[in-house]
RNA sequence: GGAGGGGUUCCCGAGUGGCCAAAGGGGGCAGACUGUAAAUCUGUUGUCUACGACUUCGAUGGUUCGAAUCCAUCUCCCUCCA
C-alpha cells in the first residue's frame, strides 16, 4: 500500500512539517492525528473542507482522526493572520456551531463504523474550560518563553497593530490540547493549515518538556489561487458546505468558473481523482479546460453535496449555458411567486428585489440601464417594464443578471 | 491617572466653513472582448415617489444664512509616560 505522505505529498497539500521521521512513522503504523476546528461560523466552508481531506486520505490509509472542535478556544479567539480581534461569541452560539460542524463532518469522515480507526469527535471545551488559572500558568505556563513567541510569524502583523494578552494566550491553550489529547488518546501527531503552523510547534515542545513524548507536526497548503489570495470567497462571502447558506448550484458555479490556473490544484486537493487524471486535465489548454472545471466543479459537489445534487447542477449549468438554453431548469435557485401578487401588479424592479437580486431600486435602475438584466433570454430596456402573465411559460420565467446569474421565478 | 494623535461612505484613505453624496485607490456590480477563464478597456458603486428631495462623515447638543469641516460634552481606539 502507498504510504499517504507520498499521497499527499504527490497532490500537494503538505506545506511544511516538524520531522522527518513522518513519513516512516505514518508507513508503520495506525497513528492517531487531530486537526482543530474554530466554531466561528454555523456551518463548515471550503477552507474547512481541505483539512476534511486530508483527514479522509489519512483515514483511508488506516490512521485515526480525531476532528477537535474548539469549544474552549473559541472563547478566545485564534489571533493568528488576522489584524483584528474575533468578535467574542456566546458559549451559546459557539455550541450551536459545534453542533453543525458534527453533523456536516460525518458525511465525509467516518466516526460510526466498526472499523478500528473510526474518528472520534472531541471538543476542547471538556478540560480548557474549568482550568485553573494558577495552575495552568505554573504547569504550563512555565514551558514557554515570551521572546520566542514574540518572535513567531503568526503574531508579526499583530504586533504592529495591537494584541491582547487574552488572544497572546491561544498559544498555550492549542498546545495544551495537543498534550491533552496525547495523554488521552495517544495522539501524535497534529495536522492544520499553514497558518497554524506557530501553534502547532507549540504543541509538540510542549509535550516533549512535560511528557518527554515525541510528536508530531505537519501544516498543510491553505487554499489560495495562482495569485496568492485565498479561495472559496464569493460576494457574500465564504463558499459553505451548508446548501441553505450556498446552493449547489452556486457552489457547482464557483468552481466552474477558477482560474485557467487554479484548475490542476484544486483537482488534486479538493476531488480524490487519480493524479494521472488530474494532470491530465490541467493540462488541457485554451477552451479545452473546461472539460477540467467541469469536472473539478462536479466531483466536488458531488463529494459536498451527494451525486445527485451534483448532477442536478451540472444538469442546470449545462441548460443555461448551451447554446440552444431551453428553460427546463428546475434547479435552479429560485423563488416562488404566489398568482395574486403577481395580479396585483409587479414590475420588473419589484420582481428584482423580491429575487434577490437586486438591494434597492436604484441598484436596479443603474443595472437596467448597463444592459444587465434579462428576462427570458431578452434584454430588458426599461426599469418601468410591467411583469405579466404573458412572460410565464409553464407558470416559469427565468430572470438573469449579467452573464452567469440565474434565477427562476416560479408562479404558484 | 498624565501628555499627545485619531474615529470619513463596503475597505484603505483625502478633505479642515459654502464649488461635498464627499478626491484617489481597493473591492463589488455591469458592458465590450472571450472559453461560463484570466488579463485588458469602459461605465457604475447612499436612499427615494429621482432633472428634484431626503439621509450620511463616532454620539449628542451648540455657533452660523450655511458644518464632515468651528465650539462643548460624551464615547471608542492608538502612541508615549505613570
Amino acid at each position: 500500500m502507498t504510504n499517504v505522505f507520498d499521497i499527499l505529498t504527490e497532490r500537494g497539500y503538505i506545506e511544511q512539517s516538524t520531522d522527518n521521521s513522518i513519513r516512516d512513522l505514518l508507513g508503520n503504523e495506525s497513528v492517531t492525528f487531530y486537526i482543530g476546528f474554530d466554531p466561528t461560523a454555523d456551518s463548515l466552508h471550503v477552507g474547512h473542507f481541505i483539512q476534511i481531506m486530508v483527514m479522509s486520505h489519512m483515514q483511508r490509509a488506516g490512521h485515526r482522526p480525531i476532528a477537535l472542535f474548539g469549544g474552549g478556544t473559541g472563547m478566545i479567539g485564534d489571533p493568528s493572520g488576522r489584524t483584528d480581534m474575533r468578535k467574542m461569541m456566546t458559549q451559546e452560539t459557539i455550541l450551536n456551531n459545534i453542533a453543525a460542524f458534527r453533523k456536516q463532518m460525518s458525511r465525509f469522515i467516518d466516526f460510526d463504523s466498526d472499523i478500528p480507526n473510526r474518528a472520534l469527535m472531541v471538543n476542547n471545551g471538556d478540560w480548557l474550560l474549568n482550568l485553573n488559572y494558577v495552575e495552568f500558568i505554573r504547569e504550563v505556563g512555565t514551558h514557554f518563553s515570551v521572546n520566542r513567541m514574540l518572535t513567531a510569524e503568526c503574531f508579526k502583523n499583530r504586533l504592529e497593530r495591537g494584541l491582547s494578552f487574552f488572544e497572546f494566550n491561544y498559544m498555550l491553550m492549542q498546545s495544551y490540547d495537543f498534550l491533552q489529547l496525547y495523554r488521552k488518546y495517544n495522539c501524535k501527531m497534529q495536522l492544520g493549515g499553514n497558518d497554524q503552523w506557530s501553534n502547532i510547534i507549540g504543541g509538540v515542545e510542549l509535550c516533549r518538556r512535560m511528557d518527554s513524548a515525541q510528536v508530531y507536526g505537519l501544516t498543510f497548503k491553505l487554499l489560495t489561487n495562482s495569485q496568492g489570495k485565498k479561495m472559496g470567497k464569493t460576494e457574500s462571502g465564504a463558499l459553505w458546505l451548508d446548501a441553505a447558506k450556498t446552493s449547489p448550484y452556486d457552489f457547482y458555479q464557483y468552481w466552474r468558473n477558477i482560474d485557467d490556473a487554479d484548475v490542476e490544484n484544486c483537482l488534486a486537493l479538493l476531488t480524490f481523482l487519480p493524479m494521472e487524471e488530474v494532470r491530465r486535465l490541467g493540462a488541457l489548454k485554451d477552451a479545452a479546460i473546461n472539460e477540467a472545471k467541469a469536472r473539478l466543479a462536479y466531483e466536488v459537489t458531488k463529494l459536498v453535496h451527494g451525486e445527485e445534487e451534483a448532477e442536478k447542477a451540472q444538469a442546470a449549468a449545462q441548460a443555461l449555458f448551451a447554446p440552444n438554453a431551453g428553460l427546463n431548469t428546475a434547479d435552479l435557485p429560485g423563488t416562488n411567486l404566489p398568482a395574486a401578487d403577481l395580479a396585483a401588479g409587479l414590475d420588473i424592479l419589484a420582481l428584482l428585489t423580491r429575487c434577490g437580486l437586486i438591494k434597492s431600486n436604484g441598484e436596479g435602475r443603474r443595472l437596467i440601464a448597463d444592459g444587465g438584466v434579462y428576462l427570458n433570454s431578452e434584454r430588458v430596456a426599461e426599469h418601468t417594464r410591467p411583469i405579466t402573465e404573458a412572460d410565464f411559460a409553464d407558470g416559469r420565467l427565468l430572470l438573469r443578471k449579467g452573464k452567469k446569474v440565474y434565477h427562476q421565478v416560479t408562479l404558484s
